[in-house]
DNA sequence: TGGGATCAACTGGTCAGACCACTTACCAGT
DNA sequence: ACTGGTAAGTGGTCTGACCAGTTGATCCCA
């Protein structure tokens, strides 16, 4: 449960409990907010205030805004960007269980394609990053950090920009996902000889190689987490 | 083509100008905005109105706000969300040529996926949406229409609604590169053909057959761009 | 002289209430 | 029945004041 007793900044209150207040169907997708005066009012904060987050939530995709029309609450799920990811993951008591195997899921699609152009183009700077993997201690926090860092690297490495802005989506969520992940040990150790082969294959520069490992330990960790 | 003669409404103008400024190296990553007195002034707008527009900026990870401290510019290419895209295509006078590769490179990673899992889920509603085809013009405008909906029906028959908040990403200038690409006769012709053997994979319920085929059409798309 | 507390001057954050601009629906005149 | 104006509701912007973190220079004391 969400903390309503202790109000935190006014802005960040208001985006908390807007958020809240949609996802728990006191405004429902396709339905209108009441008025900015009336809306400030009920949340205890001025109108510029609310305004700022108002602003912020529509850019997010929870809001559609529009002078002259009442403010709607937009089918987040159908219509939203990627930041309303961070934003339940922050605000929702209880993610959807499919939430991780989803994320997954998509890793699976995209990590193959990115760390093969990393190869491909910039394998000193993976060889690089992945040198560290030496040091790197039997925790899951450690683990969980070195692997965002890693993927994050594959994704600049790569030269296509847009994977890793697709990837700042997850942003925040990602390490916390993860240290649930690495967890178990088995996990670890699955990650820990992905990261040894994977940097053999940079050293031989082998690009397809490098790609099918990728493909193969992103499809073994959703059966992991199933597990 | 933006409407430079209408005076823009001022927060509209305030982005503009302020995305406009850090893309042309007035304010590059790593530098810091001077206060948001002095820049509203310089600006032309007032200090609520330049922090609305501070807000959704940050949100979209243009800048990085915090009490106390100087707004800093980031660097968008590293650590901006899939919005800056949308700011970039909007603001920018000249995309990099790669820009469009790129997308079509990521749509390759992830169209075939989710195909896979929208026929294995939900055949009806990708069969549905496929039947429309037979009416389709062979206009540019009508395929990049078509095709863009295609793409975000699939995501959303996926049952994975992480392909969708990645999509909309791209809404807004997806329509318009489709529109450049379609203006080809045999980009025309070659997805007339796609949207015709998906069908028959759909009603066949052939969900590997479907990704296969997607896929043979992403990777195609990206010679035909570039031929 | 060194180190720690204090204060002042930044920065962004919030408040208050007024007025502008757009949208809509209602209503009077044709 | 249609057209045009009008009023009420919405979001958009302005004003200027004050609150709250951050930082570094300053000053006092050991």
């Amino acid at each position: 449960m969400t903390d309503w007793s202790a109000p935190p900044r006014p802005a960040a209150y208001a985006e908390q409990a807007l958020v809240t207040a949609i996802l728990d169907g006191t405004y429902p997708p396709g339905s209108t907010l009441p008025g900015e005066r009336d809306l400030a009012r009920k949340l205890g904060v001025t109108r510029p205030t609310l305004r700022e987050t108002l602003q912020r939530l529509a850019c997010e995709g929870w809001l559609v805004i529009q002078q002259g029309k009442a403010t709607r609450v937009q089918d987040y799920w159908r219509d939203g960007g990627l930041n309303v990811l961070s934003a339940m993951v922050r605000y929702s008591p209880q993610l959807p269980v499919e939430f991780v195997p989803n994320l997954l899921e998509v890793r699976l699609a995209l990590a193959p394609a990115y760390t093969h152009a990393a190869v491909a183009r910039s394998a000193g700077q993976v060889s690089a990053y992945l040198t560290g993997q030496t040091g790197l201690d039997d925790q899951p926090e450690a683990f969980a950090a070195f692997d965002w860092t890693l993927h994050h690297t594959l994704t600049v490495a790569s030269g296509n920009p847009i994977y890793t802005l697709i990837l700042n989506g997850f942003s925040g969520f990602y390490e916390e996902m993860a240290r649930l992940y690495f967890e178990k040990p088995a996990a670890r150790a699955v990650s820990r000889q992905y990261y040894a082969s994977l940097q053999a294959a940079v050293e031989r520069r082998d690009a397809a190689g490098a790609e099918r490992i990728t493909r193969a330990v992103m499809a073994e960790s959703i059966a992991l987490w199933r597990g």
